[in-house]
DNA sequence: CGCAGAAGTTCCATTGTATGGAAATCGAAT
DNA sequence: ATTCGATTTCCATACAATGGAACTTCTGCG
């Protein structure tokens, strides 16, 4: 393998810095972020800005990320052969079961969705969230990945946990262990990692591509009730998306 | 201005390549399109692997825009004040008038909608798209866009437009200056650049930011009805986005 | 009104590294 | 096996990216 481009490694660095809630930076704090000297940063972001894929405020507060990269994720999506087949498929059990169904992928140690589908009561507020991020090591859509991942692989991300949790990374891990049997065993795990809701997930992987399925529900109920009422359906939904898959790539 | 970083510039131009019908490229279709060596386009797409912005179909077939690329997108729209504001009024507007409303902003000679809310009488259907580049001089989104900007670079906007559209330019350009008109006379203009729909479009902008803002229905109707129908209602939402947003600024 | 401080940009010599041609490798189809 | 196409690696060269320092710009405060 080549060394990699240093400049373009910086510049998507710089890209990458920018999330939900550090949406507005200053080359200040990207170079402190990226630990670049100002004037690599400066270059960079002009470079960016050039390219349209930051925009600066007017009065010099900072970037933003540009409209560019939104075509980019329509490309992205548009592209995805997963995508296009599950999504139906996901919707459809969403409505049916009064369920949140979705569909992740793992980017360095967290996981993204490539698709949510949120069910609620209210149609308006049924909305589709892409390209949100998760913890891995917390989620069940996280955990169903590192279930199919090599040991290699794994390793290196435990050792990314570990930094980030400190000490709660022994029982965290013992949690994640259990969680890896249960896909090996059942299919799928569960996990609760926000206050109220349970959510279960599978691996859906093939040669091509290693993702996350999962379906959650907000309720009071105990884990053990949602394992076992979303199971099935959480399956025979992961079996539907890849017997489409293998229908649509056969021909 | 410093000169910008040529391998950052080679590297988002490369990103850039991958659009809706163009998912899955390989090196030398990449080397052609972007006019670079094959060597140089190899690294570069191994580095965008490396950075997750890519990833590699198993049997060297080609490169695939990576995950990553849809948390950029989510990282932008979530930070986007002028969206955040939008959209509940947008879809407010789509539901009570049963049309399709639509934000958008100009990338290079393209528009990129922020967000489109499609109107359908199948709730399932009332998709919302971001990302979808539609053509500038064309669309009344574009060409409300154009309406705003300084002649200077609508200038070089029109040369490009030459230059892709050939002999039939000349014809277009004279519709595009009488868009032009309309948008200054009476603040949107009228498009129909696909059958069976026709849009209006009015700008969006302030000091910070330069977007366009449009309405459109499945219609067999004149467009001139459309025109007398929509323009208030068009205007009017736009009047309650730029109050929303400098009331939010004020804070 | 002007000054002080912070943040950003430009300058410049140095160094590193990105580059493209050619050769080697890999994979696929025959 | 063999060949063909595409991709990756090698390597010397030259270009361009870099970071420290100087300079400019903007902001907030006295």
């Amino acid at each position: 393998m080549s060394p990699a481009n240093r400049s373009l490694e910086r510049g998507i660095e710089i890209l990458r810095a920018f999330r939900p809630g550090s949406d507005l930076l200053g080359n200040g704090e990207l170079a402190e972020r990226a630990g670049l000297s100002k004037a690599t940063v400066s270059r960079l972001t002009q470079t960016l800005v050039g390219m349209g894929m930051l925009q600066q405020e007017p009065l010099r507060k900072g970037y933003r990320l540009a409209p560019a990269v939104l075509s980019l994720a329509h490309a992205m999506r548009s592209g995805s052969a997963v995508l296009q087949v599950a999504a139906p498929l996901m919707r459809a059990l969403a409505e049916s079961k009064h369920i949140n169904v979705g569909l992740a992928a793992a980017d360095r140690d967290e996981m993204v969705y490539l698709e949510s589908i949120r069910y609620s009561r209210r149609v308006a507020f049924r909305n589709v969230v892409s390209g949100q991020r998760v913890p891995m090591e917390l989620t069940s859509l996280g955990r169903a990945y590192l279930a199919t991942i090599p040991p290699t692989r794994r390793k290196a991300l435990y050792a990314i946990f570990k930094a980030r949790r400190g000490r709660q990374w022994s029982s965290l891990l013992a949690e994640i262990e259990q969680s890896l049997r249960c896909v090996r065993e059942s299919g799928c795990c569960a996990a609760s990692w926000q206050p109220e809701v349970v959510a279960l997930a599978t691996p859906l992987q093939s040669a091509d591509f290693s993702y996350s399925l999962n379906v959650s529900v907000s309720t009071g109920e105990k884990i053990e009730a949602v394992v076992e009422a979303l199971t099935t359906p959480l399956l025979e939904l992961r079996g539907a998306i890849l017997k489409s898959l293998s229908l649509r790539a056969g021909e």
